[in-house]
DNA sequence: TAAACAATTATTGTTGACAATATTATTATA
DNA sequence: TATAATAATATTGTCAACAATAATTGTTTA
């Protein structure tokens, strides 16, 4: 089943999802504030729902907020993305482990099915750009899920992926490797498969250390 | 220099603080429904930054709400709060094992001090009520903030450790055998002053893990 | 001219009233 | 009597006006 209805029948629920949309594709750019009125306007509400997004987006660490002086969308820079794939690395590496043990035998062959049409499309066209944009978080959320940890899979694929994707998007990030990436994703689902928490929770590790590593190095920002 | 400033001088800020330390406290019991207008009318606010407020606590997981049917505080049943403490495990792992190589020296005897503190409490009086209700987390918060990781300090000494401590505070929890907690706290402490990471990590996941099975077993609940 | 102070403006924070939805109580029917 | 449909009630969701705070602009003074 699916986990959530498609729309929330608020206000303040549909607005969030707009929001987040709009700030993980750049459309609300990094660092810009954010004016409620102008807000309201566009998006023709009040200014009461859209403040309860607001708050929630703040929740999500996607704008801060200085009380009495407006809220700002974040700025991801270099040193924060690497702070949030070190929680990946932690995160994801204990997924991969309860997966490897709670997964069931359908998961797994969905799994298996999952990563050959990645490799289909990896070799059809390149195919960076879809596996860059769609094809590794699948695998990632496929495992999260898979851990049966409701908790970690809110955490992560709610949270902090949000900030993932938008760095994706906005950093010009380029295809880090492709072909690599899904020798990982193979070699994860052989430990998972074979039911080898240990070695599904390392290789998990390293395959985000790799990711953490091919960050383009931060640009020293003294002011 | 503080993280923040005492009063944020807005009142739904101020509302989100009372309202996480009576959810905590037991004081709005676990499960009950949270009537807005009530809420208002104890407070001496007006619904909006009380909306403001309860939104914040459904972004740290403390109440669930469905639309158009009110909020009701979480019930923190046994498998809920294991599935926390398999979080615990992961990034307070990763929190020591990266203290191990950002805490400074002074650091690290600050943290030395505050075991001696708790050992002389232990020994004095017993201690386990101090012990278990204070200095357990103090330890794990100083290991969190020595990690240098912004993010995985406010997350896990934020949002998580508020429903560790609900957890504690309401579940009529056993004191869980605070010698042998303080013992395995020394342990961390050794494996970072030596700058061993990997070892750090893993004392720490075993400590959290014992904890975990110390946890009372459930309850099965059919209905 | 530059700096500091003061008045203005714009934005955020708050409130109480109104609208929409879900829950409860009531009534009719099998 | 039990169940289902329906009306009444209470609660949540939304709005637009008001208050309070911070940013901006203009003015004065060294």
């Amino acid at each position: 089943m699916p986990q959530q209805q498609q729309t929330s029948h608020t206000l303040a629920d549909n607005l969030r999802k707009e929001l987040i949309s709009a700030i993980v594709e750049g459309e609300i750019p990094q660092g810009s504030k954010i004016s409620e009125a102008e807000l309201a306007k566009r998006y023709g509400v009040s200014r009461g729902p859209l403040r309860e997004a607001i708050r929630d987006l703040e929740g999500l660490r996607l704008v801060d907020r200085k009380p009495h002086a407006g809220v700002r969308v974040v700025t991801l820079n270099c040193d924060e993305m690497k702070e949030i794939f070190t929680l990946r690395e932690a995160l994801e590496g204990m997924a991969a482990r309860l997966a490897a043990t709670a997964m069931s035998e359908e998961d797994i062959e969905d799994l298996r099915k999952l990563l050959n049409l990645h490799e289909s499309r990896v070799q059809e066209s390149g195919g960076q750009s879809y596996f860059q944009q769609h094809g590794d978080l699948d695998f990632h959320l496929r495992i999260l899920r898979g851990s049966r940890n409701q908790r970690l899979y809110k955490l992560m694929g709610g949270e902090l992926y949000q900030l993932v994707l938008m760095y994706r998007r906005q950093s010009s990030q380029r295809p880090t490797r492709p072909l690599k990436a899904l020798e990982e994703h193979k070699r994860i689902c052989d430990a998972i498969e074979a039911r080898d928490p240990e070695l599904a929770e390392i290789l998990m590790r390293r395959h985000i250390q790799g990711a953490k590593n091919s960050l383009q190095t931060c640009i020293e920002e003294t002011s």
